[in-house]
DNA sequence: ATTTTATTTAGATTTAATCTAATTTATTTT
DNA sequence: AAAATAAATTAGATTAAATCTAAATAAAAT
């Protein structure tokens, strides 16, 4: 049984309007989908139970907050079957958001946010002192000029 | 003035745990906080006026929608004054979550989410199809190891 | 020291979340 | 196709939280 097939259009239009705004009443949410609040409470503990939405999270600016630089890091290993131990070196750096397992050049692809110009310098040292990071290579943001949350389509259209 | 200076380490721990599971109740919150719920309000709409919270969104597991694909593409612009025009072309992809103005090789570095591989396929020919893109590079995600809200410290470690 | 200003709080009110039982809708069986 | 069964949805009641207001406290300025 897939679990997609569980899955209607009632679910992802809840899920997309709770995606633009997580602390929106479910009363709310009910009238925009044409259900009873009940039914959104019933549709969305099923979608937690099914673990399709894991949590909410705020979305903040990190700049406001002092934290100007955000940067991806391409890292290249010694031997790519370093990789377990890397990320758990890597998890004990707080500054480290996201890190992959991608294909194309790099073995682990990072993301990472920092105050300044110094923070950088000294998260990047201690990045390299991991054992069995090779070298690295970074990509500063300068500019996020997209950032949204995914749209769900049907064979009618936009949900 | 400076914004940071309005922020101290009750903003922070609000944001901290709010950023854990958005849907905390302010009463709880408050009492990790050793504040009344008023103050957690205050605090918040402060928080939400000055922009540094800009919204709450669901964490939510894409494979388990069908979604099954995540990759970062590196864009190559045939000249990188095209950058604009090309963002809002990418605006027009739906797949297309976030996009960055980013040092290094790449002109545009985006992130997409796709179903599956003729899903994939479809959508890089249409990028490759946005005026002015030269190629792309495609890093496919094949799994997720780090994946975390940023952590705040203080002299005293951690908020 | 006194006034002004800002922040926090307790308590009241409004609003929403959650639960339950009943109804409706859909599915299966005969 | 009709009856029986199962599943989903709903209205309404209860519980809990959000929000507002006015008072109390604390901080800053004069």
């Amino acid at each position: 049984m897939d679990k997609i097939l569980d899955i209607d259009n009632v679910d992802l239009k809840i899920i997309s309007l709770l995606n633009d705004d997580a602390k929106t009443p479910y009363t709310e949410i009910a009238k925009k989908v044409f259900v009873s609040s009940g039914t959104v409470h019933v549709r969305m503990r099923k979608l937690e139970d099914m673990g399709i939405v894991k949590s909410a999270t705020l979305n903040i600016d990190f700049s406001k907050l002092g934290y100007d630089i955000s940067a991806f890091l391409g890292i290249y290993l010694e031997k790519s079957s370093l990789y377990d131990t890397v990320i758990e070196n890597l998890k004990q750096i707080s500054e480290v958001i996201n890190a992959y397992y991608t294909t194309g050049n790099y073995s682990i692809f990072a993301k990472i946010i920092c105050k300044d110009t110094n923070h950088l310098r000294t998260v990047l040292d201690n990045i390299q002192k991991v054992e069995g990071i090779d070298r690295t290579e970074t990509l500063i943001v300068l500019e996020e000029s997209i950032n949204r949350p995914i749209q769900f389509f049907d064979k009618t259209g936009k949900i």
